[in-house]
DNA sequence: GTAACTGCAAATGCTTTGCACCCCT
DNA sequence: AGGGGTGCAAAGCATTTGCAGTTAC
């Protein structure tokens, strides 16, 4: 569990025997160099088509569900808003404020015992999901 | 924080000046009765009909709507899957199978304090989402 | 009586899919 | 050379919305 970098995510590609396309390379440029905003596709989509003259969003999709699914970034899903990406593996609290969006990382002084829970209701855990959702100190300092 | 219950539900309704239909009746039955499943609209939609005559899938969405607005209930957003929903409103962990889609409470050992939280980064917490995924003991046993 | 509620159908918005073409390796 | 990758447009699906008719209070 830790932070991925861009030569971990490649590497691990072509470990797979997938191709390293320039959409890709862009995609994960935009994912590593925005890591702590936590972007969407969108957001993903509009950096990366800075760097790759040719993306479409379905490639951006296509290749952040490749990525979440080989367990290489964590996918983040909501209902009403738009899906956010990490490459920051470690067990963390997320802050997700309700006003503008943001999210940041929060790491647990402590984390609760998986081993205890699998003992206690035989639920074997293979990835958590942890938010807390407010108000951003500067929402709070804006008017309205 | 605690366990809401029809009583609960209804009263908080009538205290806001909300009508009190057969339907939302159903709806709120059919929430409350299912509460540790962690129902879904569709569920609590095939649910309130049997004990409502007319009752639509907007008017489930659009109660479930109102109550979890005025903190009476807790929704789960998902992307992929159905939202689902949660009267217990106490501070819990929640289970969840990614074959069965079971959803079961585990209380935790001790929580996350939240007012270190707002003294280390600023951040007003409101409301809390911890998930755990991964598979029950009963989808582990079965094959496949 | 009247504001709130309901049901229907259509719209929304993010994400996926089908498919012909393309290009890493 | 060939199988994965890409872009486009269309489809999916849970949820919301617009609106006319209905009902609780």
């Amino acid at each position: 569990m830790k932070i991925m970098k861009k030569e971990d995510l490649i590497g691990q590609l072509r470990e797979k025997g997938l191709k390293i396309t320039p959409q890709r390379l862009a995609i994960i440029d935009a994912l590593v160099e925005n890591r702590t905003r936590h972007p969407g596709a969108t957001l993903i989509y509009n950096e990366a088509k800075k760097k790759a003259k040719r993306v479409s969003l379905s490639t951006v999709y296509a290749t952040l569900k490749e990525l979440s699914a080989s367990g290489l970034i964590k996918a983040m899903e909501f209902d009403r808003m738009e899906n956010r990406y990490d490459a920051n593996l470690s067990e963390h609290l997320n802050l997700i404020c309700k006003r503008c969006g943001a999210i940041v990382d929060f790491n647990l002084p402590a984390t609760i015992e998986q081993k205890d829970i699998t003992r206690k209701t035989g639920f074997v855990v293979t990835d958590t999901r942890m938010e807390y959702y407010g108000y951003c100190g500067d929402c709070l300092k804006r008017p309205e």
